[in-house]
DNA sequence: GTCTATAAGGAGATAGAC
DNA sequence: GTCTATCTCCTTATAGAC
């Protein structure tokens, strides 16, 4: 059995850090203590902490996506679908003790984001309004509507994982739950 | 005429440095430098960083309410004071370039917080919605969903306002205009 | 891959002279 | 109030020996 290799020891501890306690205050030292890791061996790896950066969103689309898949693939019809979409989210914010979402954190740290990291970010918040659009399309009829409908959402989702991270609890999450289907 | 006293030169120039580029990206240093005053000064004024924070934060809720007061004034109906509602946070984030919400900046930015700024995050984020919930109260009847009513108000509005710093635009905010109609 | 040393700079905060 | 000096610590990043 091969023991876990440097570089994910190092994708690991930064994912963890810069979640939860943010890019700006994690430092490079941390990472390599935390990581149980020669700071030699991290700039082999990378070749500075914006680097590492992008590659821990780039990991965190993936998941993201994959997670949700999981989430989905059981379920038929659209209605449900958004609920388990729902679920996703509150159960994401469970496991991460309510840190919010990844995305929006990075955005919300940085004055100027670097243009790479920006496009990581808005490109993966675009990729979720899609998904939900895809899910209202699938129910026959009001086509028209969808691209509102799938705003609601959305921004419903977005507003509520905030708070999630604001009130350490999933209330307002629950609420959209009460909510999406007096939209759709 | 007496001059921008040197207090208030602190308190501009870190809330704006605060907002703009995030509070740990912020050095004493920048602040005083900007302000134009001497560190000393600032270190008589406030006893650390975290204070000046609190300060900060202490001045956006009052403005921030203030100024949605007089945008209000003018209004009668619930529904007109909905949507200007939505009109002053669309303003707020063109006047500042899109910088998002300034508590949820901060609430981003942090590991674990403060008690007493996380306090003043929550507290914020309540009284926005109270605010709502008491505009939906000045309708006759339906008092019995307007909980949850606010809360789809508030949620949206929370997901524009992210969405616009990400965007640097104020079209999820327009799509809120049109959603919240449809709500109430 | 590991280790230690170090560069070069910035952080927050304090002290003293004027 | 101003100024400069300083303290201590931490930051990102590099270099070299093993």
């Amino acid at each position: 059995m091969k023991k876990t290799s440097v570089n994910e020891r190092i994708l690991q501890t930064a994912s963890r850090l810069f979640y939860q306690q943010g890019y700006n205050s994690t430092g490079i030292n941390q990472i390599v203590a935390e990581a149980e890791i020669a700071i030699g061996s991290l700039y082999k790896h990378y070749r500075s902490k914006e680097e590492l950066l992008i590659r821990y969103l780039e990991l965190e689309e993936t998941a993201f996506f994959k997670g949700l898949a999981e989430y989905l693939e059981a379920v038929q019809s659209p209605g449900e679908k958004l609920m388990k979409l729902i679920d996703y989210r509150i159960a994401l914010q469970q496991r991460s003790g309510f840190a919010g979402c990844p995305f929006i954190k990075i955005n919300a740290e940085g004055g100027r984001l670097n243009k790479q990291v920006a496009e990581l970010v808005t490109r993966h918040k675009q990729q979720q309004k899609t998904t939900i659009k895809n899910i209202l399309l699938e129910r026959t009829g009001k086509k028209r509507d969808a691209d509102l409908a799938a705003a609601a959402i959305f921004l419903l989702i977005e507003g509520a994982v905030v708070s999630s991270s604001m009130n350490g609890n999933t209330d307002d999450l629950q609420a959209v739950k009460k909510i999406v289907p007096t939209l759709v």
